[in-house]
DNA sequence: TCAGTGAATGGACACGTGTCCATTACTTAA
DNA sequence: TTAAGTAATGGACACGTGTCCATTCACTGA
């Protein structure tokens, strides 16, 4: 009800001069300047940001879009997106998509309906998405995609450097003299097509171990599971010695079922994950894990994001290490074979 | 770039029967409608919402302001409420306040410079931002809170029973024997005006006991705060028998400084908790939480907002009873004594 | 006196949509 | 034949802001 022709009824001005007192003060007299002033704060004025927008270029929203904001990674994420969008004057729209892009298309609809200027995207799994996504760019929505890149998508992107992490993983088991190691997850470039389980095989052949093949699924990294998974390979003839969670759901997931079968961690299976979640440190005993720099990944993605609004120089991918913070959840195994 | 305009030239119609293709398709002759429809699917046009909610009434976009995305419950509150409200076609709007009154005041500006419709709010301590909320609910945003309702604010709550969880628990332990019982958290009317603390003397009188005033302390409920509490109150010359955690994130400190101390739950201290988080089902033992109904309660707030935006008759609050969910964490203390 | 300058302010228009009313052509009833 | 009704469509305006240009007025220098 109160717009800027409100207060500058009040304040006997035009709305251009009212405008003006909050945009450009230096350029009023300051008699004028205070009128305004007094005229806003008694109508308790508060600018109208859509309408700005809607006449300006830049929409002032970015568009961030998640798999899944229960997992603590991607909560830590969206926190850190929003502080720092925020920081800068900009609001985020949050959505999910649930690893999934047929649900990440009407969410993408609704993005851009409020016209994001934009989007900050952790892709889901599959294409469907990719001609909306095209389309988007075309008509000038900036996209970085985060923490997991689509096959051939030509955006810039903010990674863990899975590969690196993974072969770090595997040196660590092999180095404590793990030689049956199994990863929750296999490779498949339709129905898991992630890097980390992608490396998983070669990192094993660089430390002259190959993946036996009954430890080998493809099954979508939830905490159920990866729950399933780990009772079906410890109950085989030759169990692995050690588990490699590929996300820290799953991990959960491998955790319970151990407590389950009444395996002691280290002593009967060594277990090592990806993400350091809190639980992690309370269980015991504590699992060691390759942590993900969740806020500089964040921040990383703002500024990019920030670069390429303010029309510099396009932006490049950028990746980061991850860190092992050693517990007590992997150890020497009790009897060493091949 | 792409308006209703370039649509309405593309088809050879005006922008008003380009329009009613996409509203009231009913109204226009089939084989206009047929060619509207080619040129929007040949423009890939998308219409932009915020340009209609600047001239119709409502706006299409809901605030939403909780405490802090990291902690389980308002990450699920957070993921039901922005489900529910798209199911419904309305923008989610997230922010935190880190529960304080001051943080929360910048939010709100920028939540009402887009001009949200309600305001899904778990309000912060202290009272920086009543008179604010006064005005947004004076310029017509409905506000719900959840989780937490400001001291004598005029707004209807989503809440859980509180007090009866706190004197169930107090019950579940005293039956089992527990006379020393300790609350992360005393009552304090400025600096921890929550109804937890607030009930727990009174829970433990109507069960014959009463709260030793060493175990009393006013914090700030926080994983690092309880933590320094627990060790505190185990390291007194008649240390508790049984710890109430107040909340799910305080219940970790507690269960972290009881195994530095090396003593053992429950055979040492018994534990119980609010909120129902993994963590607490994959530590052993198994942590006896009261489970706050956190997607009944979104639900809840997402259509008390929507009856309240449709004009219905004024809402009411509502409120969720926890459920007691056993697991190992709790068991008649060792010795028992006065 | 007068052109020139700069400060201070105002007005018209545009952004993309929804609403309301007007217009046209055609059909129906008396 | 004519008034009335209906289906199909178009046009003007409003929402609240930003941008651009116009206007007024006082002051300066020759």
């Amino acid at each position: 009800m109160t717009s800027i022709k409100g207060v500058a009824q009040l304040a006997g001005v035009s709305a251009t001069t009212a405008k003006r007192a909050l945009k450009e003060p230096e350029k009023l007299h300051p008699e004028t300047l205070r009128r305004v002033r007094e005229a806003v704060a008694q109508l308790h004025y508060e600018p109208d940001l859509r309408a700005g927008a809607l006449r300006g270029g830049q929409s002032r929203t970015v568009g961030v879009m998640l798999g899944s904001i229960i997992e603590p990674f991607f909560a830590q994420l969206a926190r850190t997106l929003s502080q720092e969008l925020r920081r800068s004057g900009y609001n985020m729209l949050l959505t999910e998509n649930e690893y999934q892009s047929e649900q990440e298309l009407t969410e993408l609809r609704l993005l851009y309906g409020q016209r994001i200027g934009a989007l900050i995207l952790r892709p889901g799994y599959g294409d469907s998405s990719r001609d909306y996504l095209a389309r988007l760019r075309q008509r000038g929505v900036f996209i970085v995609q985060i923490d997991y890149c689509s096959p051939d998508a030509p955006y810039p992107s903010v990674m863990l450097d899975n590969s690196g992490a993974v072969r770090e993983g595997v040196r660590y088991l092999h180095a404590l003299g793990h030689r049956r190691i199994a990863a929750t997850g296999k490779f498949d470039a339709v129905l898991h097509p992630e890097s980390r389980s992608f490396t998983f095989p070669s990192a094993m052949v660089e430390v002259g171990l190959s993946v036996r093949p009954e430890y080998e699924r493809v099954i979508f990294l939830t905490e159920e599971n990866a729950y399933r998974y780990t009772l079906d390979v410890m109950r085989l003839p030759d169990p692995p010695t050690a588990i490699f969670a590929l996300t820290g759901a799953s991990a959960a997931g491998c955790f319970r079922a151990l407590q389950e079968l009444g395996l002691s961690v280290p002593h009967d299976v060594s277990l090592l994950t990806f993400d350091n979640y809190s639980w992690m440190g309370l269980v015991s005993p504590g699992i060691t894990a390759l942590e993900q720099p969740a806020e500089d990944m964040a921040r990383a993605a703002v500024q990019m994001t920030l670069e390429a609004l303010s029309g510099q120089a396009p932006v490049d991918s950028r990746v980061f290490p991850a860190r092992l913070v050693v517990r007590g959840s992997c150890a020497p195994p009790a009897q060493t074979d091949g």
